[in-house]
DNA sequence: ATGAAAGCGCTAACAT
DNA sequence: ATGTTAGCGCTTTCAT
């Protein structure tokens, strides 16, 4: 393993230290250092000289300091990427390849947790400020995010959003397209005969507005069905949130026959809360989930979803790549991805 | 809302810049803005002075330029939370809960993901070279983590571990005591006259050695009972592998009567294979995890479990701010959290 | 193929 | 109460 061997206590080398030790200047150290590869002045060092400098950094353990060289660079180097939460798998995934296709490039990754308008405000500001030179934004759950999203923008610093409401302006947008899937998930619903529905919405219907839940209730009326508040609950961001509601649900005089869940977790929560209720899972309450995440395979019942058939963050990290290359970039590209209605055992 | 309001294009103005529009000297603008407060230079500045550095500040929408800040200071307020995953709910808590207490001090966390000995090397190094003033290290699943951090805190690099195998050496760690509370599940699982057990590992036998399996091996042979390597599985990390996992098991010629799991997430799909098989949990499969995440009391059965009552974050950024505060800090603490067993419907 | 030197934007000792 | 100034460690232009 390469790992940390020559680290010596005492205050930190600079490379004016390497270079005295290699017996050369500070901007041959640069240089070797520097690792400009395929760039003109990249044999500018003889084989030598690189050597002495290479050991030289090895013997005292040299290590750049980054916020000079990130001074001087007037860059860093390195992405932002502002989630709303970390624990849903969906969030593994992303950070993973995000993380891994920056790696690719030189570049690295640091998340920051955003829950908040002004957080994401706070949060953007930090690569104004130069912490970072660009950002991917998953943040669903904040309201207010074009009006912060849109000014830096103006700024001209780099950023990729994943939303559905968020319009691209200055910065670029993937958007899931879910209605589709999430229309032929009701239509399932409806034509096998249910006409009562319940939905587990992320938050409280007073607080943003569920676009799904909107899918949903429009799909509805097309079939003659409504779906009133009342049979609307919020939690589905939180497993034990889901359970509550789903039993609230349950427990009304004349409870939904089916249940269509904003998040694949809150249905899976959905699904014990009924059985735990006493009822069968998809005969008593039919559910359907959102997102189509591995664990649907292997609940019991298996549960149907609508969601991407496998999740593609590749176009995330090309455009922000694109954007962080040309600061100055013009277009605002709106990248749409498919979701799949996948029915299961559960509906 | 206070949101990115005056941001204006073109180059980012500099602190001379406020200065100018301010009528004032830069160090005027850079004690009004490095808001040492408490500090004796905090009422060098009049109130009018401060108020037309302000104005200049929000007229132009000055913000501070980090790495020169950082490069000048030689600190950054800045603390790494590298971490082997981000999926599990256990991960949330943690992030939420240390960046909450580190901007009660006006710091901020950022997150990385580190799989390898040679990523957590990476990222550490990533603090020593100015990118953080510490870190708080969660990656059970790295082996040789002992050795790199040994050597970072030779360099009086501030870092508190969350681990049951890492010992203390110029670093905190903090351990969670799970043996007693393993052994009491063991014994209630054999009480209940279980003496035929399936283990769910987090990795493969040949990989890391997993010690929840140890305790749950040794307490076993203390009743007279043998684990052997045939009913020992990998797989706990991963809800699909768990699954997997558990039907192998399942298919036996002599099946498990009881399962231990060393997560709960892989408790929870064990449940799920046992029900996909025609089995009843508990009456064919009882299933311990360990971890006791909120999830165990909503699945149906609710999941038995070994694992802290409430995870207590606390002592983490305490340790780390002590650190922070004084860089040659000589101690190195030790933290035991306490588990027990919580026996619910699945055991 | 290599070196000297001018800053990047900021902070803090040291004036006044 | 406010200003002058010398760097922090690095990159890069321009010489040689």
């Amino acid at each position: 393993m390469p790992v940390a061997t020559s680290i010596k206590p005492g205050p930190r080398p600079t490379m004016v230290d390497v270079a005295r030790v290699a017996g050369v200047s500070v901007t041959t150290v640069s240089y070797v250092l520097g690792g400009r590869s395929g760039d003109p002045t990249a044999s500018r060092i003889s084989d030598g000289t690189r050597r002495r400098v290479l050991d030289a950094v090895e013997e005292i353990g040299y290590r750049v300091n980054e916020p000079a060289r990130n001074l001087r660079r007037n860059r860093t180097d390195r992405v932002l990427l502002l989630m709303d939460r970390l624990s849903s798998p969906y969030e593994q995934h992303l950070a993973t390849d995000i993380e891994s296709r920056l790696i690719e490039t030189g570049r690295s990754l640091s998340v920051m947790v955003c829950t908040t308008v002004e957080r994401l405000d706070h949060c953007l500001g930090m690569v104004r400020t130069g912490l970072a030179d660009g950002a991917v934004v998953q943040c669903r759950a904040v309201a207010g995010a074009q009006a912060v999203l849109d000014a830096y923008a103006r700024e001209h610093i780099a950023m990729v959003a994943i939303s559905n409401v968020l319009r691209p302006n200055g910065f670029d947008v993937i958007s899931n397209d879910e209605a589709p899937a999430i229309e032929e998930a009701v239509d399932a619903l409806v034509a096998a005969g249910h006409h009562r529905l319940g939905f587990l919405a992320h938050d409280a219907v007073t607080d943003l507005p569920d676009s799904r839940m909107e899918v949903v209730r429009r799909r509805l009326a097309v079939h003659g069905i409504d779906l009133p508040d009342a049979m609307v609950r919020s939690g589905a961001r939180d497993r034990l949130a889901a359970f509550a509601s789903t039993r609230e649900l349950l427990g009304l005089p004349r409870p939904p026959t089916a249940l269509f869940a904003a998040s694949d977790t809150g249905a899976i929560s959905a699904i014990w809360a009924a059985l735990a209720a006493g009822r069968r899972v998809p005969e008593d309450l039919a559910v359907v989930g959102c997102g189509n995440i591995d664990e649907c395979r292997v609940t019991v019942p298996q549960l149907s979803s609508a969601g991407p058939d496998r999740p593609d963050f590749s176009p995330i990290a090309a455009m922000l790549l694109d954007r962080l290359a040309n600061p100055s970039f013009a277009e605002s590209r709106h990248v749409h991805l498919p979701w799949t209605f996948f029915p299961r055992q559960s509906s």
